[in-house]
DNA sequence: TAATTTTCTTAAACTATCTTATGGTTCTGT
DNA sequence: ACAGAACCATAAGATAGTTTAAGAAAATTA
Protein backbone atom coordinates (compact mmCIF):
# COMPACT_ATOMS: atom_id res chain seq x y z
CA UNK A 1 0.00 0.00 0.00
CA UNK A 2 1.01 3.45 -0.06
CA UNK A 3 3.48 4.68 2.35
CA UNK A 4 1.86 7.75 2.26
CA UNK A 5 -1.29 6.71 3.52
CA UNK A 6 0.45 4.21 7.00
CA UNK A 7 2.26 8.31 7.32
CA UNK A 8 -0.75 9.70 7.40
CA UNK A 9 -2.33 7.23 9.98
CA UNK A 10 1.44 7.38 12.11
CA UNK A 11 1.30 11.49 12.28
CA UNK A 12 -2.62 10.89 13.41
CA UNK A 13 -1.06 9.03 16.32
CA UNK A 14 2.29 11.86 16.90
CA UNK A 15 -0.26 14.29 18.08
CA UNK A 16 -1.05 12.10 20.69
CA UNK A 17 1.94 10.11 21.49
CA UNK A 18 5.66 9.58 20.51
CA UNK A 19 5.07 6.20 18.94
CA UNK A 20 7.60 3.43 19.56
CA UNK A 21 9.23 1.88 16.73
CA UNK A 22 8.01 -1.43 17.63
CA UNK A 23 4.65 -0.27 17.27
CA UNK A 24 5.46 1.94 13.92
CA UNK A 25 6.90 -1.72 12.43
CA UNK A 26 3.71 -3.57 13.76
CA UNK A 27 1.42 -1.06 12.23
CA UNK A 28 3.20 -1.36 8.99
CA UNK A 29 2.95 -5.27 8.68
CA UNK A 30 -0.92 -5.10 9.91
CA UNK A 31 -2.66 -2.39 8.13
CA UNK A 32 -4.61 -2.92 5.39
CA UNK A 33 -5.68 -0.32 2.82
CA UNK A 34 -9.11 0.14 0.95
CA UNK A 35 -10.60 1.51 -1.82
CA UNK A 36 -14.02 2.41 -1.74
CA UNK A 37 -16.70 3.58 -4.57
CA UNK A 38 -19.61 5.51 -3.85
CA UNK A 39 -22.17 3.34 -1.97
CA UNK A 40 -19.99 1.09 -1.14
CA UNK A 41 -20.15 -0.86 2.06
CA UNK A 42 -17.37 -1.95 4.39
CA UNK A 43 -19.90 -3.31 7.12
CA UNK A 44 -23.45 -5.04 6.52
CA UNK A 45 -26.38 -5.40 8.87
CA UNK A 46 -26.07 -9.37 10.33
CA UNK A 47 -22.14 -9.65 9.69
CA UNK A 48 -19.60 -9.63 12.24
CA UNK A 49 -17.64 -7.01 12.40
CA UNK A 50 -13.82 -7.89 12.25
CA UNK A 51 -12.22 -4.66 11.69
CA UNK A 52 -11.14 -0.88 12.96
CA UNK A 53 -11.53 1.49 10.61
CA UNK A 54 -9.31 5.16 10.34
CA UNK A 55 -10.94 7.12 7.02
CA UNK A 56 -7.80 8.73 5.04
CA UNK A 57 -9.86 10.36 2.95
CA UNK A 58 -13.81 10.87 2.10
CA UNK A 59 -16.75 10.26 3.88
CA UNK A 60 -18.44 6.84 5.35
CA UNK A 61 -22.14 6.86 7.02
CA UNK A 62 -22.77 4.27 9.62
CA UNK A 63 -26.71 3.92 9.97
CA UNK A 64 -29.11 1.26 11.04
CA UNK A 65 -32.04 0.47 9.15
CA UNK A 66 -35.30 -0.06 11.02
CA UNK A 67 -38.39 -2.75 10.41
CA UNK A 68 -39.64 -0.16 8.44
CA UNK A 69 -37.24 0.14 6.01
CA UNK A 70 -35.82 3.51 7.20
CA UNK A 71 -32.30 4.42 7.33
CA UNK A 72 -31.08 6.32 10.54
CA UNK A 73 -27.70 7.63 10.24
CA UNK A 74 -25.99 7.39 13.84
CA UNK A 75 -22.49 8.95 12.28
CA UNK A 76 -20.34 10.47 10.01
CA UNK A 77 -16.88 9.18 9.76
CA UNK A 78 -14.33 11.99 7.75
CA UNK A 79 -10.57 11.86 7.64
CA UNK A 80 -8.47 11.20 10.45
CA UNK A 81 -11.50 9.60 12.48
CA UNK A 82 -12.22 5.89 13.23
CA UNK A 83 -15.13 4.01 12.51
CA UNK A 84 -16.27 0.75 14.02
CA UNK A 85 -19.01 -1.21 15.59
CA UNK A 86 -17.56 -1.63 19.50
CA UNK A 87 -20.82 -4.15 20.08
CA UNK A 88 -19.89 -6.25 16.83
CA UNK A 89 -16.01 -6.39 17.37
CA UNK A 90 -15.89 -6.88 20.97
CA UNK A 91 -19.01 -9.71 21.43
CA UNK A 92 -18.74 -11.31 18.18
CA UNK A 93 -22.11 -10.41 17.88
CA UNK A 94 -24.02 -9.66 14.05
CA UNK A 95 -24.17 -5.86 13.54
CA UNK A 96 -27.62 -4.13 13.26
CA UNK A 97 -25.30 -1.31 11.53
CA UNK A 98 -24.11 -0.33 7.75
CA UNK A 99 -21.34 1.30 7.45
CA UNK A 100 -21.15 2.82 3.99
CA UNK A 101 -19.25 5.62 1.87
CA UNK A 102 -20.63 8.57 0.65
CA UNK A 103 -18.16 9.39 -1.26
CA UNK A 104 -15.14 7.80 -3.02
CA UNK A 105 -13.05 6.78 0.15
CA UNK A 106 -9.87 5.74 1.31
CA UNK A 107 -9.50 3.78 4.33
CA UNK A 108 -6.67 2.01 6.25
CA UNK A 109 -8.16 -1.39 8.52
CA UNK A 110 -6.60 -3.06 10.90
CA UNK A 111 -8.16 -6.44 12.02
CA UNK A 112 -9.38 -7.47 15.35
CA UNK A 113 -6.87 -10.15 15.96
CA UNK A 114 -4.18 -7.63 14.53
CA UNK A 115 -5.82 -4.99 17.21
CA UNK A 116 -5.74 -7.32 20.25
CA UNK A 117 -1.86 -8.21 19.42
CA UNK A 118 -1.48 -4.21 19.16
CA UNK A 119 -3.53 -3.44 22.32
CA UNK A 120 -0.91 -6.40 23.76
CA UNK A 121 2.36 -5.19 22.74
CA UNK A 122 2.03 -1.42 23.35
CA UNK A 123 0.07 0.17 26.34
CA UNK A 124 0.40 3.37 24.79
CA UNK A 125 -1.56 2.32 22.07
CA UNK A 126 -3.81 0.50 23.98
CA UNK A 127 -4.38 3.95 26.37
CA UNK A 128 -4.78 5.89 22.81
CA UNK A 129 -7.61 4.06 21.92
CA UNK A 130 -9.05 5.06 25.58
CA UNK A 131 -8.63 8.32 25.25
CA UNK A 132 -10.11 8.38 21.65
CA UNK A 133 -12.84 6.24 22.74
CA UNK A 134 -13.38 8.89 25.60
CA UNK A 135 -13.92 11.41 23.29
CA UNK A 136 -16.42 9.33 21.15
CA UNK A 137 -18.43 8.90 24.26
CA UNK A 138 -18.18 12.73 25.14
CA UNK A 139 -19.60 13.83 21.91
CA UNK A 140 -22.14 10.88 21.58
CA UNK A 141 -23.15 12.55 25.37
CA UNK A 142 -23.91 15.60 23.70
CA UNK A 143 -26.21 14.42 21.12
CA UNK A 144 -28.49 12.41 23.71
CA UNK A 145 -28.38 15.70 25.53
CA UNK A 146 -29.28 17.49 22.58
CA UNK A 147 -32.31 14.96 21.63
CA UNK A 148 -33.67 15.22 24.96
CA UNK A 149 -33.36 19.16 25.52
CA UNK A 150 -33.25 20.85 21.96
CA UNK A 151 -35.44 21.24 19.26
CA UNK A 152 -35.08 19.74 15.84
CA UNK A 153 -33.88 23.67 14.65
CA UNK A 154 -31.44 23.86 17.24
CA UNK A 155 -29.73 20.89 16.47
CA UNK A 156 -30.12 21.80 12.67
CA UNK A 157 -27.77 24.73 13.74
CA UNK A 158 -25.42 23.18 16.19
CA UNK A 159 -24.61 20.49 13.04
CA UNK A 160 -23.99 23.00 11.03
CA UNK A 161 -21.61 24.54 13.51
CA UNK A 162 -19.79 21.64 14.73
CA UNK A 163 -18.79 20.21 11.32
CA UNK A 164 -19.12 23.06 8.45
CA UNK A 165 -17.09 21.28 6.38
CA UNK A 166 -19.41 18.49 6.38
CA UNK A 167 -22.86 20.25 6.46
CA UNK A 168 -21.02 21.02 2.44
CA UNK A 169 -20.35 17.67 1.91
CA UNK A 170 -23.37 15.87 2.64
CA UNK A 171 -26.92 15.88 1.15
CA UNK A 172 -30.10 17.57 3.41
CA UNK A 173 -31.32 14.16 2.88
CA UNK A 174 -28.15 12.54 5.03
CA UNK A 175 -28.40 15.43 7.48
CA UNK A 176 -32.08 14.98 8.09
CA UNK A 177 -31.43 11.55 8.66
CA UNK A 178 -28.95 12.32 11.23
CA UNK A 179 -30.61 15.34 13.20
CA UNK A 180 -33.74 12.76 13.17
CA UNK A 181 -35.86 14.22 11.17
CA UNK A 182 -37.80 14.00 7.45
CA UNK A 183 -35.94 15.67 4.51
CA UNK A 184 -39.41 17.58 3.94
CA UNK A 185 -38.93 18.86 7.86
CA UNK A 186 -35.12 20.04 7.54
CA UNK A 187 -36.39 21.97 4.22
CA UNK A 188 -38.87 24.16 6.07
CA UNK A 189 -36.14 23.62 8.88
CA UNK A 190 -33.99 25.30 6.42
CA UNK A 191 -35.46 28.56 5.26
CA UNK A 192 -36.40 29.31 8.87
CA UNK A 193 -32.20 29.35 9.50
CA UNK A 194 -31.78 31.33 6.32
CA UNK A 195 -34.39 34.03 6.57
CA UNK B 1 -13.53 3.33 55.46
CA UNK B 2 -15.36 0.45 55.31
CA UNK B 3 -13.05 -2.77 53.77
CA UNK B 4 -16.55 -4.19 52.77
CA UNK B 5 -17.08 -1.71 50.23
CA UNK B 6 -13.64 -1.49 48.69
CA UNK B 7 -14.02 -5.05 48.80
CA UNK B 8 -16.57 -4.70 46.29
CA UNK B 9 -14.97 -2.83 44.50
CA UNK B 10 -12.12 -5.31 43.68
CA UNK B 11 -14.71 -7.99 43.62
CA UNK B 12 -15.98 -6.04 40.64
CA UNK B 13 -12.82 -5.62 38.62
CA UNK B 14 -11.96 -9.35 39.19
CA UNK B 15 -14.97 -9.54 37.03
CA UNK B 16 -12.76 -8.07 34.17
CA UNK B 17 -9.20 -9.15 35.20
CA UNK B 18 -6.60 -10.72 37.88
CA UNK B 19 -5.75 -7.06 39.51
CA UNK B 20 -2.36 -7.68 40.44
CA UNK B 21 -0.97 -6.74 44.40
CA UNK B 22 0.40 -3.68 43.78
CA UNK B 23 -2.68 -2.19 41.98
CA UNK B 24 -5.01 -3.69 45.05
CA UNK B 25 -2.49 -1.83 47.18
CA UNK B 26 -2.72 1.59 45.57
CA UNK B 27 -6.73 1.45 45.26
CA UNK B 28 -6.35 0.75 49.39
CA UNK B 29 -4.11 4.07 49.41
CA UNK B 30 -6.36 6.45 47.20
CA UNK B 31 -10.06 5.03 47.32
CA UNK B 32 -11.98 7.44 49.05
CA UNK B 33 -15.96 6.59 50.58
CA UNK B 34 -18.20 9.00 50.70
CA UNK B 35 -22.14 8.95 51.89
CA UNK B 36 -24.53 10.97 50.12
CA UNK B 37 -28.20 12.41 51.37
CA UNK B 38 -30.86 12.38 49.00
CA UNK B 39 -30.15 15.31 46.73
CA UNK B 40 -26.99 15.83 47.55
CA UNK B 41 -24.17 16.31 44.65
CA UNK B 42 -21.26 15.47 43.86
CA UNK B 43 -21.03 17.60 41.21
CA UNK B 44 -22.37 20.83 40.36
CA UNK B 45 -22.66 23.33 37.58
CA UNK B 46 -19.62 25.33 36.81
CA UNK B 47 -17.07 23.43 39.05
CA UNK B 48 -14.02 21.28 37.74
CA UNK B 49 -15.10 17.75 38.07
CA UNK B 50 -12.06 16.06 40.24
CA UNK B 51 -12.90 12.71 40.24
CA UNK B 52 -13.86 9.62 38.80
CA UNK B 53 -17.04 7.91 41.09
CA UNK B 54 -17.71 4.30 41.56
CA UNK B 55 -21.56 3.75 43.10
CA UNK B 56 -21.35 1.07 46.13
CA UNK B 57 -24.81 1.94 46.73
CA UNK B 58 -27.93 4.12 46.45
CA UNK B 59 -28.49 5.88 42.50
CA UNK B 60 -27.17 8.78 40.94
CA UNK B 61 -28.66 11.02 38.18
CA UNK B 62 -26.41 13.35 35.76
CA UNK B 63 -28.58 15.97 34.57
CA UNK B 64 -28.24 19.44 32.83
CA UNK B 65 -30.08 22.52 33.22
CA UNK B 66 -30.77 24.52 30.25
CA UNK B 67 -31.32 27.98 29.40
CA UNK B 68 -35.19 27.97 30.54
CA UNK B 69 -34.21 26.19 33.76
CA UNK B 70 -35.24 22.89 33.17
CA UNK B 71 -33.24 20.22 34.09
CA UNK B 72 -32.84 16.74 31.50
CA UNK B 73 -30.91 13.79 32.79
CA UNK B 74 -28.66 12.22 30.71
CA UNK B 75 -27.68 9.11 32.95
CA UNK B 76 -28.50 7.58 35.91
CA UNK B 77 -26.08 5.36 38.11
CA UNK B 78 -26.72 2.70 40.35
CA UNK B 79 -24.58 -0.27 42.33
CA UNK B 80 -21.28 -1.39 40.51
CA UNK B 81 -21.42 1.23 37.91
CA UNK B 82 -18.81 4.30 37.57
CA UNK B 83 -19.90 8.09 36.25
CA UNK B 84 -17.67 10.97 35.77
CA UNK B 85 -18.03 14.00 33.40
CA UNK B 86 -15.20 13.29 31.39
CA UNK B 87 -15.06 16.72 28.75
CA UNK B 88 -14.18 18.20 32.21
CA UNK B 89 -11.96 15.40 34.24
CA UNK B 90 -9.44 15.31 31.36
CA UNK B 91 -9.62 19.07 29.59
CA UNK B 92 -9.82 20.99 32.71
CA UNK B 93 -13.41 23.00 31.49
CA UNK B 94 -16.01 23.50 33.77
CA UNK B 95 -18.84 21.20 33.83
CA UNK B 96 -22.43 21.57 32.50
CA UNK B 97 -23.59 18.90 33.93
CA UNK B 98 -24.76 17.98 37.83
CA UNK B 99 -24.31 14.71 39.70
CA UNK B 100 -26.77 14.08 42.24
CA UNK B 101 -28.13 11.35 44.89
CA UNK B 102 -31.90 10.38 44.11
CA UNK B 103 -31.47 7.95 47.04
CA UNK B 104 -29.06 7.78 50.11
CA UNK B 105 -26.16 6.74 48.47
CA UNK B 106 -22.30 5.41 48.85
CA UNK B 107 -20.06 6.05 46.20
CA UNK B 108 -16.32 5.49 46.33
CA UNK B 109 -13.72 8.15 44.19
CA UNK B 110 -10.79 8.04 42.66
CA UNK B 111 -9.06 11.40 42.67
CA UNK B 112 -7.44 13.12 38.72
CA UNK B 113 -4.32 12.86 40.21
CA UNK B 114 -4.83 9.16 41.70
CA UNK B 115 -6.61 8.10 38.59
CA UNK B 116 -3.69 9.14 36.06
CA UNK B 117 -1.12 7.47 38.44
CA UNK B 118 -3.24 4.41 38.55
CA UNK B 119 -3.49 4.28 34.59
CA UNK B 120 0.75 4.88 35.08
CA UNK B 121 1.23 2.07 37.21
CA UNK B 122 -1.41 -0.59 36.05
CA UNK B 123 -1.74 -0.87 32.02
CA UNK B 124 -4.48 -3.63 32.85
CA UNK B 125 -6.35 -0.88 34.85
CA UNK B 126 -6.16 1.47 31.70
CA UNK B 127 -6.92 -1.23 29.47
CA UNK B 128 -10.08 -2.10 32.36
CA UNK B 129 -10.81 1.97 32.07
CA UNK B 130 -11.05 1.31 27.78
CA UNK B 131 -13.85 -1.37 28.01
CA UNK B 132 -15.67 0.67 30.42
CA UNK B 133 -15.72 3.30 28.05
CA UNK B 134 -16.11 1.42 25.01
CA UNK B 135 -19.10 -0.52 26.99
CA UNK B 136 -20.63 3.16 28.12
CA UNK B 137 -20.21 4.38 24.33
CA UNK B 138 -22.20 1.40 23.05
CA UNK B 139 -24.92 2.60 25.48
CA UNK B 140 -25.12 6.00 24.42
CA UNK B 141 -24.79 5.18 21.04
CA UNK B 142 -27.86 2.81 21.69
CA UNK B 143 -29.45 5.90 23.09
CA UNK B 144 -29.10 8.21 20.14
CA UNK B 145 -30.32 5.74 17.70
CA UNK B 146 -33.62 5.42 20.17
CA UNK B 147 -34.03 9.27 19.76
CA UNK B 148 -33.33 9.27 16.06
CA UNK B 149 -35.66 6.53 15.14
CA UNK B 150 -37.90 5.60 17.94
CA UNK B 151 -41.32 6.94 19.67
CA UNK B 152 -41.24 8.53 22.79
CA UNK B 153 -43.73 5.12 23.53
CA UNK B 154 -40.96 2.70 21.76
CA UNK B 155 -38.26 4.39 24.43
CA UNK B 156 -40.51 3.83 27.57
CA UNK B 157 -40.76 0.30 26.91
CA UNK B 158 -37.38 -0.03 26.07
CA UNK B 159 -36.07 2.06 29.13
CA UNK B 160 -38.55 -0.71 31.24
CA UNK B 161 -36.85 -3.13 30.05
CA UNK B 162 -33.76 -2.51 29.81
CA UNK B 163 -33.50 -1.36 33.55
CA UNK B 164 -36.80 -2.95 35.34
CA UNK B 165 -35.11 -2.56 38.99
CA UNK B 166 -34.47 1.32 38.23
CA UNK B 167 -37.97 1.74 36.97
CA UNK B 168 -39.45 1.07 40.83
CA UNK B 169 -36.84 3.14 42.50
CA UNK B 170 -37.10 6.00 40.42
CA UNK B 171 -39.90 8.49 39.85
CA UNK B 172 -41.85 8.76 36.45
CA UNK B 173 -40.86 12.62 36.48
CA UNK B 174 -36.71 11.22 36.50
CA UNK B 175 -37.69 8.86 33.93
CA UNK B 176 -39.69 11.62 31.85
CA UNK B 177 -36.53 13.36 31.87
CA UNK B 178 -34.49 10.76 30.57
CA UNK B 179 -36.51 9.61 27.72
CA UNK B 180 -36.94 13.37 26.89
CA UNK B 181 -40.89 14.00 27.09
CA UNK B 182 -42.68 15.84 29.98
CA UNK B 183 -43.82 14.23 32.97
CA UNK B 184 -47.82 15.12 31.74
CA UNK B 185 -46.99 13.04 28.51
CA UNK B 186 -45.18 10.23 30.04
CA UNK B 187 -48.49 10.03 31.95
CA UNK B 188 -50.35 9.63 28.77
CA UNK B 189 -47.86 7.15 27.65
CA UNK B 190 -48.43 5.21 30.44
CA UNK B 191 -52.19 4.79 30.26
CA UNK B 192 -51.52 3.24 27.02
CA UNK B 193 -48.90 0.90 27.76
CA UNK B 194 -50.53 -0.61 30.82
CA UNK B 195 -54.18 -0.46 28.71
C1' DT C 1 -48.87 11.46 63.30
C1' DA C 2 -49.59 15.76 61.06
C1' DA C 3 -47.96 19.07 57.91
C1' DT C 4 -45.67 19.82 53.78
C1' DT C 5 -43.85 18.80 49.62
C1' DT C 6 -43.62 16.03 45.71
C1' DT C 7 -45.77 13.08 42.46
C1' DC C 8 -49.24 11.47 39.31
C1' DT C 9 -53.29 12.09 36.45
C1' DT C 10 -56.64 14.38 33.40
C1' DA C 11 -58.13 17.58 29.95
C1' DA C 12 -58.12 21.29 26.52
C1' DA C 13 -55.68 24.29 23.61
C1' DC C 14 -51.47 24.83 21.26
C1' DT C 15 -47.00 23.82 18.67
C1' DA C 16 -43.68 20.86 16.44
C1' DT C 17 -43.02 17.43 13.42
C1' DC C 18 -44.67 13.86 10.01
C1' DT C 19 -47.00 12.23 5.82
C1' DT C 20 -48.17 12.46 1.30
C1' DA C 21 -48.05 14.44 -3.08
C1' DT C 22 -46.25 17.26 -6.85
C1' DG C 23 -42.84 19.51 -9.78
C1' DG C 24 -38.57 21.51 -10.71
C1' DT C 25 -33.45 21.04 -10.11
C1' DT C 26 -29.16 19.01 -9.67
C1' DC C 27 -26.20 15.24 -9.56
C1' DT C 28 -24.06 10.72 -11.54
C1' DG C 29 -22.74 7.02 -14.36
C1' DT C 30 -22.21 5.62 -19.03
C1' DA D 1 -23.46 15.06 -23.37
C1' DC D 2 -27.50 12.43 -22.11
C1' DA D 3 -30.72 9.67 -19.48
C1' DG D 4 -31.85 8.21 -15.24
C1' DA D 5 -31.66 8.82 -10.66
C1' DA D 6 -31.37 11.38 -6.59
C1' DC D 7 -32.27 15.79 -4.50
C1' DC D 8 -34.78 19.90 -2.85
C1' DA D 9 -38.78 22.97 -2.05
C1' DT D 10 -43.54 23.70 -1.08
C1' DA D 11 -48.02 22.95 0.84
C1' DA D 12 -52.15 20.77 3.16
C1' DG D 13 -53.83 17.64 6.37
C1' DA D 14 -52.60 14.29 10.22
C1' DT D 15 -50.15 12.90 14.49
C1' DA D 16 -47.02 13.38 18.42
C1' DG D 17 -45.73 16.03 22.04
C1' DT D 18 -46.14 20.48 25.04
C1' DT D 19 -48.31 23.82 27.92
C1' DT D 20 -51.22 25.26 31.40
C1' DA D 21 -54.15 24.45 35.14
C1' DA D 22 -56.24 21.94 38.79
C1' DG D 23 -57.08 18.22 41.96
C1' DA D 24 -56.06 13.65 44.15
C1' DA D 25 -52.57 10.41 45.90
C1' DA D 26 -48.26 9.38 47.74
C1' DA D 27 -43.91 10.17 49.90
C1' DT D 28 -40.95 13.00 53.06
C1' DT D 29 -39.94 15.69 56.87
C1' DA D 30 -40.82 17.74 61.26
Amino acid sequence: MSSSRLQQLLNYFEDYWAVEESTVKLLGTCVLERKLKRKESILGEGQLCNHLTFVVQGILKTFHTDKNGNQHNLQFTSENKWVTDFGSLYNNKPTELCITALEPSIVLQIKKEDLFNLYDNSPMFDRNMRIITENAFIEQQERVLQHISATAYERYLYFLNKYPNLSNRISNIQIASYIGVTPEFLSTIRKKATA
